[in-house]
Parts: C-alpha cells; sequence; structure tokens
DNA sequence: CATGAGTACCTTGCATTACAAGGTACTTAA
DNA sequence: TTAAGTACCTTGTAATGCAAGGTACTCATG
C-alpha cells in the first residue's frame, strides 16, 4: 500500500487544503477517515514543507483552544493549478491501469 | 506522473503476464499502447528480475523469428496471489482517492 | 501543584523503485 | 558487410513514504 501512495498522497492533500484552511494534525485525521490509515504525520510534515517550498501552499501559525499552536495551510494560485493537473494525471492513470487489469484478467 | 507508478507498475505488469507469457520486450510496447509511454525498458527488466526472486514469476527462453532469445515470464501462484491483492488494494486506493477530490474539489 | 492525556509540531535515517544512460548481441535485408 | 530492428541487461540517481524519536503546549484530575 505504502508504495502506491507515492505521488498520489500529495494530490490528496492539496486537494483537502483546496476548500478550507487545514493544519498538519487534521489532515493526518481527515485522511485517516478517507481510509488512508497508514499516514503517519512523519510523511504529512515534510511534504507540507515540500510544498510550501515550492510556492504550492502558505502557512500562517494560529492559537488553539487545547494544544499548542497549529499551523493552518492554504493553497496558493500555483497550488490551485497543480491540483488541476495532478486530477488530470490521476484520471489518466486511473483509466489506463482499469483498462489493463480489465483486458488482462477478465479476457 | 513517474512517481504515481511506483507500486502500480508491478501490478500492471502481472496482469499482462497473467493470461500469456510474454517477454519484457513486448511488456515495454503493450504498456505503451495503455498509454504508458514513459515506461522504459531500464523500468522493465529490473522489475521483472524481482519479481523473480520473490517467486512471482518464472521465465524460459524460447528462440525468436527475428532476434536474439526471448525470455517469456509467467505466473506462478504465489504471483496469481499476489495480483489478486494488488487488486484489491489497487481498487481500495481508486475509491479513497476518487472521494478525496469528489469531496474537497466539488463540494 | 504535579502528573498524565491529548494535541500539535518537527527531524533523522532507511528502504523502495522508476528511469536515464549506456552496453551487449542476435537476425535479416539491402 | 553494414544497418536496422529486436531483445536483453546494468549502473547510478532522485524521489518520497514511513518508523522512530523528540519537543512543547493545554487542561483535567488527583
Amino acid at each position: 500500500m505504502t508504495q502506491m501512495m507515492k505521488g498520489i498522497l500529495d494530490g490528496c492533500l492539496l486537494a483537502i487544503i483546496n476548500e478550507n484552511e487545514v493544519y498538519g494534525y487534521e489532515l493526518a485525521v481527515k485522511l485517516e477517515r478517507y481510509g488512508f490509515d497508514s499516514i503517519s504525520e512523519g510523511t504529512i510534515y515534510p511534504l507540507l514543507i515540500r510544498m510550501q517550498k515550492e510556492k504550492l501552499v502558505t502557512s500562517t501559525y494560529k492559537k488553539s483552544t487545547a494544544g499548542p499552536k497549529r499551523k493552518y495551510y492554504s493553497l496558493t494560485d500555483k497550488g490551485e493549478e497543480e491540483l488541476a493537473s495532478f486530477i488530470k494525471r490521476w484520471e489518466y492513470l486511473q483509466i489506463n491501469v482499469t483498462n489493463v487489469l480489465n483486458d488482462e484478467t477478465k479476457p
């Protein structure tokens, strides 16, 4: 499972950040609810930092009612473009893999 | 695109090998026709060797009508199990990613 | 007030793996 | 005999998910 996530997870993060500002810990919780059980914080935080370096997201700290300050992320214009591009790549991949599996395993 | 293939390509290879014996060069051609333009032989051969080490496939050399001997691969029982397992993982991934994209980008 | 649970962030090091680039060698036709 | 097409393989590099480990804040409980 873990290998399959490579290159897909960042697109999912962009998608989640797209609608609302979110913070890293929240992302971990949301992803888990979506069924990605195994995505740990050790994966998410480096990814967010990388995406910020690439100017796909920006961040601001806000106080929390319970616990340390939260680092909220939101998409830049470039991030929105990257999300759109990811969706296209994902759809393309999905179609191709589905074709292979259908053609070759149900002849 | 290339990152998204990690962990997916080997399942596709298993699927293609599943029905008919195929050789490496043929796999490259088939994948290209399925839309995976960028999958080069430098990717496929190491993967086949790895899968053989893991006893997912076996291979036999046969003469070719044009060119050097071909190394034909076929699935072992373990390979068939792995293919079935891959299909489940893929379907699971597909559903989850689709949910994220739908929920978060079309609210 | 001290302690623990829950929240929230981050770093280091490792393993996996797709690919570019480069190499070998066989067959057939010009 | 030369070129084109077929067919195999290896080396080195880059990307990236994750386990493990660490820091620090808030609040309720004893």
